[in-house]
DNA sequence: GCCAACGTTGGC
DNA sequence: GCCAACGTTGGC
């Protein structure tokens, strides 16, 4: 039996995250860790090994689908949950009863030609696209249809 | 920097 | 359980 490869983009800042971080990490293999928010969250949960997903830069100009990534390893506690120290520290997660996830992802490619916000907008095939109407869902899946139209838009 | 959208919190 | 207040995201 096939597995079904499911499809995802995931946002991030690149002035806290970005795809050249990853591409000069190990393995081009990262954690997505700092998620806090339920519905994005549930979404990684569902990730499976050999699924994909856009890496889309926000919060910079142009925002922008800049990249593939597959995921590695399934959702696992993100211990920046239980640091104190870091912004996305949680106070209610317990080693226990954890709250929060995170996947690691590996690099596949960078697009030569991300795939600008506005150009996402204008294409009709893409209008559907939760990014164009849920902006603040960080995890989120793609049609396969998307997919290969954004693939298609990048020059990929 | 502004602000719309929307998720979360907490008083009642 | 409602809903006002508040906080965050993210495009512009």
């Amino acid at each position: 039996m096939t597995p079904m490869i499911r499809l995802w983009l995931m946002k991030s800042e690149p002035g806290v995250f970005s795809i050249d971080d990853l591409a000069r990490a190990d393995n081009r293999t990262g954690g997505w860790d700092g998620v806090r928010n339920y519905q994005a969250r549930n979404f990684l949960k569902a990730m499976r090994k050999g699924d994909r997903a856009f890496f889309y830069h926000s919060s910079v100009q142009p925002p922008a689908v800049v990249g593939t990534v597959e995921v590695v390893r399934e959702a696992y506690p993100d211990p920046t949950q239980f640091d104190k120290k870091s912004a996305a520290y949680d106070p209610a997660a317990s080693q226990d009863n954890p709250r929060w996830f995170q996947v690691d992802v590996r690099l596949l490619a960078k697009f030569k030609n991300p795939v600008g916000l506005e150009a996402i907008k204008s294409s009709p095939e893409l209008r559907d696209m939760p990014l164009l109407r849920h902006s603040r869902l960080s995890v989120q899946p793609v049609t396969p249809r998307q997919w290969k139209r954004i693939e298609q838009m990048a020059g990929h």
